[in-house]
RNA sequence: GCGGACGUAGCUCAGCUGGUAGAGCGCCGGUUUGUGGUACCGGUGGUCGCGGGUUCGAGCCCCGUCGUUCGCCCCA
């Protein structure tokens, strides 16, 4: 009988990967909490339409890339491709729109039906943040500012450098929307065949594009900066005064543009080199149109995400396996007396372990193997005297301790 | 969804112009149940990703498929 395989695209979290991903998530969770956001957990799959609607049936990222399905009943279900449109839709559903603004932090698994690469999964974990009922640009710099410093405390803020942009407000994104498709039609024989189709679907991707070519016309396009109103204007020169107050440094990339028409002002990313084509590392912009798009008051908010999979494979130091003090009972001693010693050290927050067979050499042996630091000989003689052994394992060195003073006293004990 | 590369033991790999699988490491056991890492001895290990085809004969050649990987598309 053949084994069965994970699904593509999906692995298995085991001993040093498992490790990786929980110091970043456990990193986020706490700086998120020095930055006053409290993390909300939403179920894994929501109704389809609060993705379908957030980001427009007329996408193919809805068609082509959701984890959809049919329930029981009939109803269609998705796994959740992104947080933000759940976070949205939780918002709305517990009626916090009455009490903003709400600064909310998770933490979980996605779901999106792609070709896995490299730090791209199937199934993958992300973590984000969400401001959302505050329309100043200090709300902005708070989100960036939250995003950095998670980069920061995970000791990967070095190598990463932080590319901002404007789309200003609808007005500003109108006109400049409109200059891009006249510029790029007035080449359409310069173009790839790929932006060909962003000049219908979305010509504001074709900034981004990789093409050589296509690249050459982006150097000469209109600028965004070129169609700012005043009020947009006002908006993106606060935020940047903000990101400076806040100690922040940047780079304008005006080829930031986001996938999604609800997004304005601000958008940002976060990128490294280190990770191939895949180099953003943490993303996010403003969105003030999606509380509304999703059936909701009309409400302002800003955000990013991040994938746990690629932060962990930027992780340098990795958290050591856990070491454990071993008991290795020499002789028959009395097997109540372990198992009260085995509990007494546990109860005192010592990572107790015992092994449940074989020879004393083959106990030993076995200590070595899962990196003991210490281990507790329970010798038939000692006990009766009160007494255990204690080896050090990394210098072999031994010493008697008393039952009394392992009862109590354990912790000062396995210290060194 | 599209294109390239790759799939031999748990891991890293070898396997000649096609003649029906090997090493190292690991793992398990042993060297008297009062001491691990070293050493020695022994053992477990693979439908060569899977399915078809060519052939007297396929790990090797051909086709398909699944998976991994690099890139494209997309990026919420």
């Amino acid at each position: 009988m053949s084994t069965i395989q994970p699904v593509r695209g999906t692995h298995d979290l085991i001993g040093e990967e498992q490790r990786r991903h929980a110091h970043v998530v456990g990193t986020a969770r706490e700086i998120a909490g020095f930055y006053g956001f409290d993390e909300w957990s939403t179920p894994i799959f929501e109704d389809t339409r609060v993705f379908s609607r957030s980001l427009g049936d007329t996408s193919d990222v809805v068609s082509k890339e959701m984890y959809s399905f049919s329930d029981r009943d009939g109803e269609s279900l998705t796994l959740r491709p992104e947080g933000t449109a759940a976070v949205c839709r939780a918002l709305v559903t517990n009626a916090l729109t009455q009490s903003l603004p709400q600064k909310v932090f998770y933490a979980g698994p996605m779901f999106r039906h792609e070709r896995p690469q490299k730090g791209r999964y199937r199934q993958f974990h992300q973590i984000g943040a969400e401001l959302i009922g505050a329309a100043e640009p200090l709300a902005d710099a708070e989100a960036i500012a939250l995003g950095h410093a998670v980069l920061k405390a995970l000791g990967i803020a070095d190598y990463v450098t932080l590319e901002l942009n404007t789309l200003g407000d609808t007005q500003s994104r109108t006109a400049w929307r409109q200059a891009l498709v006249d510029y790029f039609s007035a080449h359409k024989g310069t173009l790839s065949e790929d932006s060909l189709a962003r000049l219908e679907k979305n010509p504001l991707r074709i900034l981004d594009s990789k093409d050589a070519a296509d690249r050459a016309l982006v150097a000469d396009a209109p600028m965004m900066a070129e169609f700012l109103t005043p009020e947009a204007r006002a908006f993106w020169d606060e935020l940047r005064q903000k990101l400076d107050m806040f100690g922040i440094a940047y780079t304008i990339n005006p080829s930031i543009v986001r996938g999604l028409d609800y997004y304005n002002h601000t958008t940002f990313e976060f990128v490294t080199n280190r990770l191939g084509s895949q180099g953003t590392v943490l993303a996010g912009g403003r969105y003030d149109g999606l509380v509304k798009q999703m059936g909701g008051p009309d409400i302002p908010a800003i955000g990013w995400a991040a994938g746990v999979e690629r932060l962990a494979m930027l992780l340098e130091d990795v958290a050591p396996a856990p070491r454990s003090v071993v008991i290795v009972p020499v002789g028959s001693p009395d097997e109540a007396a372990v198992c009260q010693i085995l509990q007494a050290l546990r109860a005192q927050g010592i990572r107790t372990e015992i092994g449940y067979k074989g020879s004393l050499r083959k106990r030993m042996e076995r200590a070595g193997k899962q990196n003991a630091s210490h281990v507790l000989f329970l010798g038939e003689e000692e006990l009766v005297r009160g007494v255990f052994r204690v080896k050090v394992m990394e210098s072999g060195e031994e010493r008697e301790v008393s039952r009394d003073a392992l009862c109590s006293e354990a912790r000062s004990i396995f210290a060194s």
